[in-house]
DNA sequence: TCTCTTACATACGCGCTGTATGTATAGTCG
DNA sequence: CGACTATACATACAGCGCGTATGTAAGAGA
C-alpha cells in the first residue's frame, strides 16, 4: 500500500484515537478490540500498533486527550471568576457538569484507574487538573480562606466526592435534579472548610 | 477421579474464592488466569467453572466477600459509639483504616466498578454498606443534626471521597500522617453538614 | 440396588493480543 | 538527481486465556 506524508501519519493517529475514544467510552475497554477499532479507522491493526505499541498506550492516549479537554472546562470556568473562593466554587461546578454531560466518563472514571493503576492515573491527573485543584486549595488555605490540614488531603477527597457523585448523577433517571441536589450538598461540604471568621493569615490548621 | 460430598463441594468453592481474592488483590483481574487460580486452589479449571459460571461471576462473589468484610468492621465501629453522630464518625474512621490496611483495596476500589460495570457495583456496594450509610445521613438529617438536601447524594459524596482517600494514603510513604491529614479535613467536611443550631426539627434544606 | 444428579476433569475451538516480517514510498544526503 | 535510509503502514504468525462441550466417577435419593 501507499505511504503517506508525515503529516497524514498524524492525521492517522488522530483518527484511530478519535475513533478508539467513542468505542472505549461506549462499551469500556475490556470489550474493545484493536480489529474493530482499526476496521473503524479505516486502517489495519499494524497501524495501530505502529502509532501506539500497544492496546494500554493507545487507552492512555485517548484517557489523557479527554482529560485534556476535561480540564480546559475546569480551568476556563475558575478563571472566569471574580475571586478565588468562587474560581474554586465555579471549577467545581463546571467538572460537575462537564464530567455528567460528556461521553468520556467511563474511560475517566471508571476503567483509567484499573487499566493504568492508580499511581499512574494519579499522576496523568494531578498533571492535567488535579494539580490546578491542590493549587487552588493551598491559594485559599494560604490566604486564610480555607482552614484545612493538607491541600493534597482535600483536594482528594474533594476529587473522589465529585467523581463519585458524577457517576451517580449521569445514572439518576432525572439528571438535572440529581445534579442540583449534589450540588446543594456539594457546596455545603465546601462551605465547611471555610474559615469561620473569613480571610485571615493563614488557614492551615 | 473422586467425587466429593456436598460439604466437601463448598469447601471447594470457598478456597477457590479465597485464592482467588488473593491473587486478584495482588496483581489485578485483568493479569490473573483462571488457569492459576485452579492450580494455586489444588483443582483444574473445570471445577472454577462449575462453580463460577465465568471469571466475571468469580470476581463479584470475591467482591462480595471482601466487601462483606468491610462492612461488618464499618457496622460494627458505628454501633459502639453513643449517639447516633459519633456512630457516623466512627463508621467513617473505620472504613478509612480498614480499607487502608486491608488487602482488598484494590478488588474494591480499582476493579470491582470497572470490571462489573459501576451500577451492578453500586447496588451490591449498598446492600453491604453503602446503604447503612445513606440511612444514617438521613437519620441525622431527620433529627435535625444535619442539615442536607439529599442524603443519597450526601452518601454518594462522602463514600466517593473516603475511597479516593483511601487509595491516596495507602501510596504515601507515612501511611499514618496521611490518615491523619486526611482524617483531619474529613471531619471539617462533615462538620459543614452539621445544622449551625444543633439538632433541631428537620434538616432537610 | 438402581438411577439420577452432582462435582469435578479433559479436550477443544476461538477471539484477541502482540510480534515478526514484508513493502512501498517519503525524506535526505552526496 | 540518484541511491540509501527511515517511516508508515499491511500481512502473517504464534500463543495465551476464556468459555464450552463432553466425559466420568461417586454421592444421594427411591
Amino acid at each position: 500500500m501507499a505511504r503517506a506524508t508525515k503529516e497524514q501519519s498524524e492525521i492517522t493517529a488522530r483518527r484511530i484515537r478519535e475513533v478508539a475514544t467513542g468505542m472505549f467510552a461506549e462499551r469500556g475497554y475490556a470489550s474493545v478490540g484493536l480489529e474493530e477499532v482499526a476496521a473503524a479507522a479505516q486502517v489495519t491493526r499494524g497501524a495501530v500498533y505502529h502509532h501506539y505499541g500497544n492496546k494500554q498506550t493507545l487507552f492512555e492516549a485517548v484517557a489523557a486527550a479527554a482529560q485534556q479537554r476535561v480540564a480546559d472546562a475546569v480551568t476556563a470556568a475558575a478563571d472566569a471568576a471574580a475571586d478565588p473562593w468562587d474560581g474554586l466554587i465555579a471549577g467545581c461546578r463546571a467538572f460537575l457538569t462537564v464530567s455528567v454531560t460528556d461521553s468520556h466518563r467511563r474511560i475517566l472514571l471508571l476503567d483509567a484507574p484499573a487499566v493504568m493503576g492508580w499511581s499512574t492515573w494519579r499522576s496523568q491527573d494531578a498533571a492535567a487538573s488535579g494539580h490546578h485543584l491542590t493549587e487552588a486549595i493551598a491559594d485559599l488555605a494560604a490566604t486564610g480562606h480555607l482552614t484545612i490540614t493538607s491541600p493534597e488531603a482535600t483536594s482528594a477527597l474533594l476529587s473522589g466526592a465529585m467523581n463519585e457523585a458524577a457517576l451517580r448523577i449521569a445514572e439518576a433517571p432525572d439528571r438535572d435534579a440529581a445534579l442540583e441536589e449534589t450540588w446543594s450538598d456539594l457546596t455545603r461540604l465546601l462551605n465547611g472548610l471555610r474559615s469561620a471568621a473569613g480571610p485571615a493569615s493563614s488557614g492551615y490548621a
